[in-house]
DNA sequence: ATTAAATGTGATAGAAAGCTCACATGCTAC
DNA sequence: GTAGCATGTGAGCTTTCTATCACATTTAAT
C-alpha cells in the first residue's frame, strides 16, 4: 500500500449501525458545506460540528481531511460516468445526427446537477489532482467512447481516431464547463447543445 | 474604493533605485517559487527568503500575499493577450484558412510558455477567481475577435454570431489547456493544431 | 553636518487548521 | 453482570502561516 493511499483510504470499516450513521452524517455535512459555503470552510473541526460529532470520531474513520473529500467525489464521479455510459450504450444503434445532441445533453446536466464537484472542488481545493488521479473512471470511459465511434467508423471521415477522440471530448467539455462557469450566461441551454452537436458532427464528417 | 482591491492594489509606489529592485526580487522570486514548486510552498516567508530581503519589506510594498500574485498574473495575462491580439491583428486580411492555423498555434504557445499561469495557478491557488475577474483582458480580446469575425462574415454560415464565438473560443482553448495537462501526451502539437483548425473551420462553415 | 523621509529588518503576536490521545460511554456475548 | 470490544468525546498539542511593529540603516535635502 502506497502512501497516497494510506492517507486517502477510509481508517476503519464501522460494524455497528450508529457507526454507519456517524460516517454518513460526515459525508453528508461535507457535501452541504462543499455546496453552501465552499472548500476553505471546510476544515475539520466545522465538518464535525455540522455533522454532529466529533472531532475524534471523524478521524476514527477518516485518516485525513482529503479521504473524506476524496470519498465524496468517487462516489460522484463514478454515478455521473455511469449515467452517461447508460446514455452512451443506448444510443449505440442510433446514427451520429441522433446520438451526438443526446450525449451532448447528458454531459451537460451530469456536470450541472454535479457542479460542486466538476467546476468548484478542482479550482477551490489545492490537491484535487491526486485525489481525483486515482480514478479509473476516465479510462472506463474512453473505451466505451472508443468502441462507440467504432461503429460509427464509416460516417468520421477522420482518419486518426484517437486524436478525434481526444478532440471531441475537450471541446464540449470545455464549453460546456466555460457556460456553466458563467453565473449569467446570454446564451440559453438548448442553443448551446444544438450547437455543440453541430461542431462535432461537422468535425467529424470532415 | 472596495475591500478587495484594497487588498490587492500594492501599498506604496517605491521612489528610490533600491526600493525598485527589492519589488522587482519579491516579484521575481514568486514567479520562481510557483513554476517550481507551486502555490502552497509560495509562503510569504518563503518568497522575502528566496527574494533576499526581509518579510517587513515585503509588507511594506504589498498588502497581502495574494496582492503579490495578483500583480504577478496580472502582468502575464496582459503580455499574453497582446500576443494574441498582435496576431489577430495581423490576420485581418487573410482567409480563415490560414488565420485559424496561425490562431490556434499562437493560443497554443501563449498558454504553454505561461502555463503556469494559465494552467496551474486556477488549480492550485484558492482565490483565483476573485484575482483573475478584476482583469479587462478578457473583454478587450473579445471585442478584437468580434470585428475579426465580422470581417468574414460572409464565409461563416452560422447566423448567432455571439454563440458562435463562445463556442469556438472555449472549444479551442478547452482542448489546449486538456493537452497541456497531460504530461505525456500522445498527441503531437502538430496534429492538434490540424485538428482544431479543422473542427473551427467546418463547424464556422456549417 | 544635520535632519527628515524612505527603506530595511526580523522577532513575534495572533489566528487557524490538522490531528492525537486519554478517557467516557454504549453495545454484545457469555 | 461483567468482560471486552466498538464507538464517541473534546481539550489541546503542534505546526504553519499571515501580518505587525519597534527599531536600525540608508538616502536626499539643506
Amino acid at each position: 500500500m502506497r502512501a497516497v493511499e494510506q492517507q486517502i483510504e477510509p481508517r476503519k470499516t464501522p460494524k455497528q449501525g450508529r457507526a454507519m450513521h456517524t460516517v454518513d452524517s460526515i459525508i453528508q455535512a461535507t457535501q452541504k458545506i462543499l455546496t453552501d459555503e465552499g472548500y476553505e470552510r471546510a476544515s475539520t473541526n466545522y465538518i464535525s460540528d455540522v455533522a454532529g460529532v466529533s472531532i475524534g470520531s471523524l478521524y476514527q474513520y477518516f485518516p485525513s481531511k482529503e479521504a473524506i473529500v476524496a470519498s465524496l467525489v468517487e462516489k460522484t464521479v463514478v454515478a455521473a460516468a455511469e449515467t452517461i455510459r447508460e446514455e452512451l450504450l443506448a444510443c449505440m444503434g442510433l446514427p451520429l445526427e441522433e446520438s451526438t445532441p443526446r450525449l451532448v445533453r447528458v454531459l451537460l446536466e451530469t456536470r450541472r446537477e454535479n457542479a460542486f464537484v466538476f467546476l468548484r472542488l478542482p479550482r477551490e481545493m489545492p490537491g484535487f489532482r491526486s485525489v481525483s488521479r486515482q480514478l479509473t473512471t476516465e479510462k472506463y470511459l474512453h473505451t466505451t467512447i472508443h468502441s462507440y465511434y467504432m461503429q460509427h467508423r464509416d460516417s468520421i471521415r477522420l482518419d486518426d481516431l484517437e486524436t478525434a477522440i481526444f478532440v471531441t471530448e475537450h471541446m464540449v467539455i470545455g464549453c460546456i464547463d466555460a457556460y456553466l462557469d458563467n453565473e449569467s450566461p446570454k446564451i440559453d441551454e438548448e442553443t448551446l447543445v444544438e450547437h455543440l452537436s453541430l461542431a462535432v458532427l461537422s468535425y467529424l464528417s470532415s
